[in-house]
DNA sequence: AAACATGGCAACCGCGTAAAT
DNA sequence: TATTTACGCGGTTGCCATGTT
């Protein structure tokens, strides 16, 4: 029963590819494509190499347009803007960047955009904690200084999908017009239901549950409806601290960002709360009216 | 100049899901 | 239907280059 073995694993070539292996590879896809079958590629080529590591070596070195660092600032902030939006689903970033990888996206991330970001939250957080010093009186500054626990962060990936039944009727609510406009129109394009995404004063919409395909379009409607809703969020509030919603506990996966469906890593994983706000800058809420 | 530390990146590992048998 | 494996993905590791002491 089942498939064949894959490979004789104690035998395949592991490490670092040569010159010759990558023409080979590279040769070969060129003039037959892949068969949509990796396993048996490198026994057609004459590799010693598991179907896996050909995969990856094509997909993320030998194949054409591929980029190689130099990140622009764009694409910078696209790859913040995503992260932050839905988390480290680093192939889904990747198909917004074209040319990239999701191993170099994620490489470039891990190694150099989550240093500058915590580098820049630390200069905000020092020149923030000097200003209401000087200009505001001790309630309010009280309650500034209060106002970034004041909306928990959840969890950023999947697990800010928001599946209760009071969260989808304002979803319902958005559809039937209570803030209706163009550009959810086109974002939407009538077929699911957006999940709601949560994030500190803001909120976004998961790309991921809007349509099938990812464009440049599309992340610029994304990043309209990052710009988030007065009304709406006023609801949310209220689901989220009033009776009929259990408050935030009741939420699965309220947490970290960054944690889709297994572990968060490294023990310098970076949360949404850390970084979102360098992204986007804070929108006007009902707690900078109160300033 | 040597030893050590750090950063960057390619490649591997392991997991969840889909598909083949 | 159960079992097994391929595929695709994100996390982690290890090597090499560069910087610092």
């Amino acid at each position: 029963m089942g498939r064949a073995p894959c490979c004789d694993k104690a035998n395949v070539k592991k490490g670092p590819w040569s010159p010759e292996e990558d023409a080979k590879l590279k040769s070969y896809i060129e003039q037959h494509g892949t068969g949509g079958n990796w396993i048996a590629l490198p026994q057609k080529i004459g590799l010693n190499r598991c179907g896996k590591s050909c995969r990856l070596r094509w997909l993320n070195y030998l194949r054409p347009n591929i980029k190689h660092g130099g990140f622009s600032d764009e694409e910078e902030n696209i790859i913040c803007s995503l992260y932050i939006t839905i988390g480290s689903r680093w192939s889904i970033i990747a198909a917004q960047l074209p040319g990239r990888t999701d191993n170099d996206i994620k490489n470039y991330w891990n190694t150099r955009l989550k240093k500058k970001l915590l580098a820049k939250q630390r200069k905000q957080q020092a020149s923030r904690a000097l200003i209401p010093m000087i200009n505001q009186q001790p309630d309010q500054l009280q309650y500034r200084l209060e106002q970034p626990s004041a909306i928990p962060t959840m969890g950023m990936s999947r697990g800010a999908n928001l599946e209760d039944q009071q969260l989808k009727k304002m979803v319902m609510k958005l559809e039937q017009g209570t803030v209706q406009d163009q550009a959810y129109q086109m974002a939407n394009c009538g077929m699911n239901y957006p999940y709601l995404c949560l994030a500190q004063d803001q909120m976004f919409i998961d790309p991921m549950n809007l349509t099938n395909h990812n464009t440049p379009t599309q992340w610029e409607n994304i990043k309209y409806y990052g710009t988030m809703h007065e009304p709406l969020m006023a609801e949310l509030e209220e689901l989220m601290y009033g009776d009929g919603f259990g408050g935030v506990e009741s939420c699965s996966n309220v947490g970290m960002a960054g944690s889709i469906g297994g572990a968060a890593t490294s023990a310098e994983s970076t949360s949404w709360g850390d970084i979102s706000s360098l992204v986007y800058p804070p929108v006007v809420s009902n707690y900078d009216a109160c300033q």
